[in-house]
DNA sequence: GTAATAGTGTCTATTAGACATTATCCC
DNA sequence: GGGATAATGTCTAATAGACACTATTAC
C-alpha cells in the first residue's frame, strides 16, 4: 500500500444525502450544448466563424455555431457534428475542448451549460456554410475583441465574446508549446506561410531569418518537397515548399520551460 | 465595418429547427455535476483528496469530491461550495476550471456532464474532512497514476482517474508559465520549500543554486522577511524566509516562449 | 571534527535576436 | 537596372546548466 494520510471521518450531512439520492425527475432541468469556435486564417488575419439565425433568442444576433448534445454522443462527437454541419469540412487538427460556461441566466430560455470547443481549419478561400445556419461569415478576431483599438463592430449573443476570447488565448498558448501552427496551412506550404500563422495569431512580426533557423532546427519537423513556388506580383526569390512530419507534430513533447 | 468574408447562405435544416425550438420537457434529461481535484503537497509529494461514500454507485470506491450544480449558482460557485464542504478550507489560489467530461454511460445512473475544477491548498498537516464525505484521505498522485512503475493501489470511480491525470497536467503547465507555485506554500517560506513544489509537481530535482538565482531574478516577486528558520535535525545553514508579492503573482504576464 | 543544507561565485555551451549578405524572382 | 522576397551567414548579449566554493547549523 502506498503512503497516504488518513483524514478524520465525519458524518454525511442531510443536504448531501438529498442530492445523492436524487431521481432524474427531482433534478432541476438543465440543458447542455456544445458551441464551436471555428478559427482559420484569411488575409493574414485570424478569423472566427459566426452565424446568425432567424429564431429567437438569436434573432438578428451573431453567435457561435452550436447545438444540444444528443443522448447517444460524446461531447467530442457533438462538437465534430456541429463543425460538420456548419462547414462541411474536416478540422485540420483534432478539436480541443476549451472550457464550459454555465452562469445562471446566460441563456434567457433556461439553465444552459455550454461546453465550448476550438476547431482549426486550414486557410481556405471558398469556405461554404453548411445546413445548420441561416447566415454565416468569417469575422476578424482582433476587431471582434477590440484588440485594434476601435470599438467592436459585432455584438455577440450571450457570453460568446468571452468564449471567443478564451479560445484565442488557448490557441496562442498552443502555438507556444506545440507544433500546432501547421494545422492552419495546407499540405505543402512555404516558411512564409507558416510564419504568417504565428504573426496572425500572436499579432506580432517575426524575423524571417530567425524564424527559418528556429523551425528548421526542430528535428524531423519540416520535410522539404524539393519544389518551389513562384513569387507573387511583388517579385522576390521563389520560396521552397515543405511538408510536416505529422507524427512529430502529434507526438512532439510539450516544450517545458526550464527552471534551474 | 470591418473586413470579413461573406459565406454563402443556406436553408436551415429541419433537424436543426427541431432542436432549436425545444421545450425543456422535450429535451433529454441531463445532470450537471462539479467535481473538484483538490491538490496539496505533503511529505514532498503531490497528493489529491479522495472520498469514499456509502451510497451506490460509489459504494466502496474512491472518487473525487463533487456534487450537483444548484439552479442559482455559477459553476465556479458550485466548485467553491464543494471545496468548502470537503475541507472547510479556502483555496490558496483561485480555483480553476479544468474541462468537462460527458461520455454517455460514464455514470451508470443517467447522463451526467461533469465540470471538473482544480483547487490548490497550502501544504497543511492537519487537513480535516468536511461534512460531505463519509471518508476522505490524501493519496499520492504519482502512485495513483502509475507514474512510479508500480501498479496503482487505488481504483477510482467512473473516469475520475483520467480527471486527476488531466488536472496534474494542467498544474504542471501552470507552474511553467506562471508564478503559481507559491499557492502551495504558507505565507512565509524558504526557497527550499518553494523549490520542493516544483520538484513534487514535476517529479524532477532542481539545482538549489540555479533555482535561487532564477526565482530571485524575477522582479518584485519574492520579498525577504529578514528572519531565518533553524535547520532540521540534519543540520545545515539556517534558511532565509520570504513572502510573495501577491500582485506580481496574479498579474505577472504569462511567460511567452519566443520564436525568432 | 564530519555531515548537511543555505547561499555565492564562476565558467561554458546554447540560444535569442539583430542585422548584413547573397540569391532569384517581378517590373 | 531597381525593388522585393527567400535563403544564408555572422555577431552579441542573455540564459541554462554544471559545479566549485563559502557560511552556518546539528551531531
Amino acid at each position: 500500500m502506498i503512503e497516504e494520510s488518513e483524514v478524520e471521518e465525519d458524518e454525511a450531512s442531510a443536504a448531501t444525502e438529498d442530492l445523492l439520492d436524487y431521481e432524474p425527475a427531482d433534478y432541476p432541468p438543465v440543458a447542455v450544448t456544445v458551441d464551436v469556435v471555428i478559427l482559420t486564417i484569411e488575409d493574414k488575419a485570424l478569423k472566427v466563424l459566426l452565424v446568425r439565425r432567424a429564431q429567437p433568442p438569436f434573432e438578428g444576433m451573431w453567435a457561435l455555431p452550436g447545438g444540444f448534445v444528443r443522448p447517444d454522443e460524446t461531447l467530442d462527437e457533438a462538437a465534430l457534428r456541429e463543425l460538420g454541419e456548419e462547414t462541411g469540412l474536416e478540422p485540420a487538427a483534432p478539436i480541443e475542448q476549451l472550457r464550459s460556461y454555465g452562469d445562471p441566466g446566460r441563456d434567457p430560455r433556461m439553465r444552459v451549460i455550454t461546453v465550448a470547443y476550438v476547431a482549426v481549419l486550414k486557410s481556405v478561400s471558398g469556405l461554404r456554410a453548411g445546413s445548420d445556419a441561416a447566415e454565416a461569415r468569417l469575422v476578424e478576431v482582433a476587431s471582434l475583441l477590440g484588440e485594434t483599438g476601435e470599438p467592436p463592430a459585432f455584438q455577440l449573443a450571450f457570453d460568446h465574446e468571452e468564449i471567443v476570447a478564451d479560445a484565442v488565448e488557448l490557441l496562442r498558448a498552443r502555438l507556444e508549446s506545440t507544433l500546432f501552427a501547421s494545422a492552419f496551412v495546407g499540405a505543402e506550404f512555404t516558411l512564409a506561410e507558416l510564419r504568417g500563422v504565428y504573426e496572425a495569431v500572436w499579432g506580432v512580426e517575426l524575423d524571417p531569418a530567425n524564424f527559418r533557423r528556429k523551425v528548421l532546427g526542430v528535428q524531423n519537423y519540416l520535410i522539404p518537397t524539393g519544389s518551389r513556388v513562384p513569387p507573387g506580383p511583388e517579385g522576390g526569390r521563389p520560396a521552397e515548399l515543405y511538408r510536416v512530419n505529422q507524427s512529430v507534430v502529434e507526438f512532439a513533447p510539450v516544450i517545458r520551460r526550464t527552471l534551474a
